[in-house]
DNA sequence: TCTCAGGGGCGAT
DNA sequence: ATCGCCCCTGAG
């Protein structure tokens, strides 16, 4: 089994927090998966052990999605100004942000409105069994997400049996409009204000999944989404008139947090919704 | 049994 | 710029 050493990561809470669907705990490990690879992970002290499968040993992939690079104390310590970040911080000692997939990130976020996180997860995992590859990461079965492809070409009655009701719509018309656009493979070179106008050009994609996407799996930390919890976050916590339209609140919250509101936001929306990560697996 | 809200967004006004 | 509605589920 690999081994990564780590400061400052608490995988539980990164991983099953609400920024990530895909992944579930099973006999003292966590798996997950992308469209193309299953990963086995469990963190001990400050190590993470940790294995990719059907393709074995992949340590860039793990890096780069667990952003085993970001200086956590240089960002907590800009982003800890105030009394209920720093309850958050106290609560949820370091917390780390994902990056996933574009399209994995896109896909789920897709699933989202009206919906708990615990039933997005459900959704995502029936989605997962019925079209994605199965694959064996140390005998035990995940299957993958499935390609783009898939969800395109399935019938919308197959969709609906994931428990996403009117949800169905975008989900396929999103994944056709992926492969026709060739979007996946250009957001990525984009600057955050062009991703973000070009995700909110979807059918499905408003300003709350934009900024998911552009926060969890494109890697921007300067933004972070402001859903139900987020406008409770800027209401009850700094005051901002319930009548603020998003574009103003997220305004406020980008500059409030200066460069590091995904940050400052994902301690603030544990800290609301008072996660708890022993009930959530 | 019933109501209500849940990590919203669309389309008609 | 508002506002009703979209589908499904669990909690109360």
């Amino acid at each position: 089994m690999n081994v990564l050493n780590v400061e400052n990561y608490n995988l539980p809470v990164a991983l099953i927090g609400g920024q990530s669907f895909v992944w579930e705990f099973d006999d003292g490990w966590f798996y997950g998966a992308t469209q193309d690879k299953a990963i086995k992970l469990k963190q001990e002290g400050d190590k993470i052990f940790w294995q990719t499968f059907p393709e074995n040993n992949d340590e860039q992939f793990i890096k780069d999605y667990l952003r085993l690079g970001a200086d956590y104390n240089s960002i907590i310590s800009k982003i800890n100004k105030d009394s209920y970040v720093d309850s958050a911080i106290q609560k949820y000692p370091n917390l780390r942000l994902l990056k996933q997939d574009f399209s994995v990130g896109l896909l789920s976020f897709l699933l989202s409105p009206q919906k708990a996180i615990p039933l997005i997860r459900r959704s995502v995992f029936a989605m997962k069994k019925e079209l994605g590859e199965k694959v064996d990461a140390d005998g035990k079965d995940v299957y993958l997400f499935p390609k783009t492809e898939i969800i395109a070409e399935t019938p919308l009655e197959k969709l609906l049996s994931f428990g996403i009701g009117y949800r169905a719509k975008s989900l396929k018309s999103t994944a056709k409009y992926l492969i026709d656009s060739g979007l996946a493979g250009e957001i990525e070179k984009m600057a955050e204000p062009e991703a973000r106008i070009e995700l909110k050009k979807i059918k499905g994609v408003g300003d709350k999944i934009a900024d998911c996407v552009l926060t969890y799996s494109l890697g921007y930390d300067h933004v972070t989404p402001l859903d139900v919890w987020g406008m409770r976050i800027m209401t009850q916590y700094y005051n901002l008139d319930p009548k603020t339209k998003y574009e103003d609140m997220r305004k406020w919250i980008i500059d409030y947090f200066d460069g590091f509101a995904a940050w400052g936001g994902q301690f603030l929306f544990e800290y609301i919704r008072g996660f708890d990560p022993e009930t959530s697996v």
